[in-house]
RNA sequence: GGGCCAGUAGCUCAGUGGUAGAGCAGGGGACUUUUAAUCCUCGUGUCGAAGGUUCGAUCCCUUCCUGGCUCACCA
């Protein structure tokens, strides 16, 4: 697979990391399922994105290596609502236990609360030009797939108890079931299995109200519990390598388990695994849907190319936890990233967020300042210059510190500031005004500026800060020359006289 | 309590069995120009602590200390 990465548009092959390489090569020979598998309970957030880019990582070493490789990202669609977000209406409690995939959306706009949250995330893999095939684990349920593992959990019901309570160190219910079948009110929890019908693919329990029912679990109705599915899976969809977050892979998780359970019951060889960990934001802490911490890649594909996101996402090594730089520290990112993606005379971020910010979304403008600014090359690709301006608009909009926040003022704004301004300041922006044209370069306007500051014995500091003053309504600014050269001479003009 | 990870210059981190580096910040200087500007220049820090292995360890082993994370289907 291959991502677009230098300035001309044209494409070099995704860099495979090192670490992934090597975890490669543990892998054996294919061909391999390489999988990542998700709630959709709730947002579907960058820390997520990470499980899936690290399962990229290794898929793409394994296909660099000349392997088969199926990229699967699985879904738990079929998993009950465990308890009601934050954001969501209360009268969700009635759908607490049952299926992600037969929950209402909760905003309407979606077929079920599931695809709520998993659509904005199917849809950033697909902007990312993932190579994945998305399966959702209803759907998985309801066309079989796990008729044949269901039916061996419930065979060996009193193997996968004894490695449950082993594990974990709990005394499961003498009721307990590999099983959760589906009630006819839709509830997945708290149903009592009484009775497995092998030749019928089906169970027979105890509803809510005592009665009996039974579920045909070749049908999706009903699912395995976690630590029973998880192991169930590997072998029903012959799962080789997973990513897991530390959460799962700590000593009584769910990985011990499901370990113990494919070797010891389902005779399935444990997949290779990495053990990431996890990302947080800088000054905000981990995310987490619940504390309203949620950075979607949504977010992050609006102010950097998908390659740049699979960069800070995976950071140096997803073995080790960091926290994203978003704000003052993101435009370093976006240079290095660039001078090692191969960019030739890449335009510093910094700097396209100062004309992006002062020209808008005129991309003809930006392209005129950026010339005078001696950036000529990068005026030259509008498509991809427009794609930067927006990374650099949107960066500015919502991640920026204040103080490279800009905006050109309006003359009227501009003249109330300037009454702020003593007569050696207007004087001296007049005395500027007439001198200023389209000729000037950068250089040019920054030398103008500060002989005639000196030249009528005004401070340069002063005379600097008036021009920011008018110009921005802040006493400081981008390096004054470069920047109004790159504005047009007559609004310049037009903000000086005063 | 169990598990995992980290502890190297102010900050962020690289790093190798032979006594240590980068970026940023910071100091100084240059360019008639302080700025989200270029160039030059400046880093002896008990490489968390103590033992051990070794001719020799920051890098290997052990123990400990400190911090972080995780052990509920929230990556």
């Amino acid at each position: 697979m291959e991502h677009p990465m230098t300035e001309a548009g044209t494409r070099i092959p995704t860099r495979v990391p090192e670490w992934a390489r090597k975890v490669a090569e543990g892998l054996g020979g294919g061909p391999h399922v390489v999988v990542s598998g998700i709630s959709v309970s709730g947002n579907i957030h960058a820390g997520n994105l990470r499980e899936v880019l690290v399962a990229e990582a290794v898929a793409e070493a394994l296909r660099e290596r000349g392997e088969r490789v199926r990229f699967i990202f699985h879904a738990d669609t079929i998993d009950p609502l465990r308890k009601i977000a934050p954001g969501i209406p209360e009268s969700y409690e009635e759908f607490i236990g049952h299926s992600l995939s037969r929950v209402p959306d909760p905003e309407g706009c979606h077929v079920s609360y599931a695809e709520h949250f998993l659509a904005p995330f199917e849809e950033a893999l697909r902007e990312m030009d993932m190579d994945i095939e998305v399966l959702r684990s209803h759907e998985l349920y309801e066309r079989g797939v796990y008729t044949e593992v269901t039916r061996e959990a419930l065979d060996r019901t009193e193997d996968l108890r004894l490695i449950l309570q082993d594990v974990t160190n709990r005394k499961m219910p003498g009721h307990w079931s590999p099983f959760s079948p589906r009630s006819s009110s839709g509830k997945l929890t708290g149903m009592r299995v009484l009775e497995h019908v092998p030749g019928r693919t089906s169970v027979v329990f105890a509803g809510e109200d005592g009665f009996e029912e039974a579920a045909d679990y070749s049908k999706g109705e009903g699912k395995l519990g976690w630590r029973v599915e998880l192991a169930a899976r590997w072998k029903a969809l012959g799962v080789t390598f997973e990513p897991f977050g530390k959460d799962h892979t700590t000593s009584g998780g769910s990985t011990e388990t499901a370990d113990r359970m494919a070797r010891e019951v389902f005779g399935y060889p444990v997949p290779g695994r990495y053990e990431y960990e996890w990302i947080g934001l800088k000054g905000r802490g981990d995310m987490s849907s619940s504390r309203g911490i949620v950075l979607l890649p949504k977010d992050l594909l609006r102010i950097m190319p998908p390659d740049a996101v699979r960069r800070i996402i995976l950071g140096r090594d997803p073995a080790r936890r960091f926290d994203l730089d978003l704000g003052e520290g993101f435009p370093r990112f976006m240079d290095e990233f660039r001078a090692e993606g191969g960019w030739e005379h890449p335009v510093p971020f910094i700097h396209l967020v100062t004309v992006a910010q002062t020209v808008g979304e005129n991309v003809d403008a930006a392209a005129g300042m950026l010339s005078r600014g001696g950036y000529e090359r990068a005026a030259r690709n509008p498509e991809e210059l427009a794609r930067w301006l927006a990374y650099a608009r949107n960066w500015a909009r919502e991640w920026a510190p204040e103080g490279m926040k800009i905006g050109l003022l309006s003359p009227e704004e501009s003249r109330e500031l300037a009454a702020g301004l003593d007569d050696d300041q207007r004087d001296y922006l007049a005395a500027v005004a007439g001198e200023i044209g389209p000729d000037l370069d950068g250089d040019g306007v920054q030398d103008l500026l500060y002989s005639t500051a000196v030249g009528r014995g005004l401070k340069p500091k002063r005379a600097f800060a008036a021009v920011y003053k008018v110009l921005l309504g802040k006493t400081s600014g981008p390096k004054a020359g470069p920047f109004i050269a790159g504005l047009p001479p007559e609004e310049v003009r037009r903000r000086f006289r005063l």
